[in-house]
DNA sequence: ACCGTAGCGGAACGCGGTTCCGCTTGGCCA
DNA sequence: TGGCCAAGCGGAACCGCGTTCCGCTACGGT
């Protein structure tokens, strides 16, 4: 009962430069990008190269670790939605809206969600496993109250929404943002095939 | 009159190489992917790594090559589907659909029409500026008639097509010619806040 | 056959992620 | 307070990749 501490007790210096190396890629991360050299965020926080990688086995768990928190927020967004706005269609244009904003924030982040290279497993399956549930309830929800077609998953979708937003920082002639919503117009139209109503 | 090359005229073992460089590569490309490293294109090839570089400057500058012929395809494939269909938007469709096939076919080529790293700059260059303007053509067409909003540009939309299927073979969770369905769907769609009819 | 040079091969370089290992030092115990 | 020892540290070293460089080869005109 009175156990503090489950994890058994890490050393001071330990616990100092965890926090040190995250709060130094954050700000490598706003300065330079989710590319930014491993070297960099270790140079930053004051701390070796060896040091990173002890608290985080590789830079996509530095990743994951620093924005935790905003996925955790996006993920909540979805349920709260759909129980503020009376249209299932209208909460998912919103937690769309919500999920690009965090993407094109962070440069680069959305590259991640590709799964193309393996350079972000733990990154890719995190936001994966932690969001794709809550995008198949909003569209499983408009899809029920015929809003939308049924045949698009969350995964499928959020992958997508991840594509158009890739790389779309610094390139005054893109606007994702309007993309996505263009793919999110699209929902409503029936798939090619389908029964008229 | 008489002049057979306007080009000074080559070695033979320098036209041979850059002969089996090409073969190697679109071999290579079709087994590994664009991505392939450029030293196991040069060994295929039965060549050394210098030699690649005095023929192609980049990689990039390689892979249009292997490229180039499909490319012109998919360019002059606009104007065909623009006269032989009565709807400038059926018309728009199949050329996307083209443009689909194309790029999930050759592993890893949509990844480069996004301008995220630097890695790819003359091949996101080529494949813009050869292919933005059938889009804008099309584009514009389907406006003209009336089909679908006009606030979209050519390099958007390749943008977004680019984006929705890079990384998508080998991933049977997502099928990325359904996304771009639904993209295309989307266009039809009046942009927010615009006047209704 | 001879020679100048276009063209060649592959070692070497820079960069980025990751691993390894000898040294430092925090924290417990006497 | 001093001493011990492993948790933890730093950064050199390694690997893979794109690209550059340079000494040698051999093509092809004379």
């Amino acid at each position: 009962m009175a156990r503090i501490d489950e994890v058994p007790r890490r050393r001071a210096d330990a616990r100092r430069n965890e926090e040190a190396l995250l709060d130094a890629a954050a700000a490598a991360f706003v300065a330079t990008g989710v590319e930014v050299p491993v070297r960099d965020i270790a140079a930053r926080a004051g701390v070796g190269v060896g040091t990173v990688y002890r608290h985080f086995p590789t830079r996509a768990d530095l990743v994951v670790a620093v924005y935790r928190h905003q996925v955790e927020a996006c993920a909540d967004a979805g349920p709260t939605h759909l129980a503020e706005v009376a249209s299932p269609y209208e909460a998912l244009v919103r937690w769309v809206d919500g999920f690009v904003d965090f993407l094109v924030t962070k440069h680069g982040l959305a590259g991640a969600l590709r799964g193309d290279g393996s350079r972000f497993d733990a990154l890719h399956g995190y936001f994966l496993e932690r969001l794709v549930p809550v995008c198949d309830e909003l569209l499983a929800a408009a899809a029920a109250a015929g809003e939308i077609r049924d045949d698009l998953s969350g995964y499928e979708l959020m992958r997508g929404v991840g594509g158009l937003c890739a790389g779309a920082e610094d390139d005054e002639r893109y606007d994702a943002r309007r993309l996505v919503g263009v793919l999110v117009a699209g929902l409503r139209a029936r798939p090619p095939g389908s029964p008229r109503r």
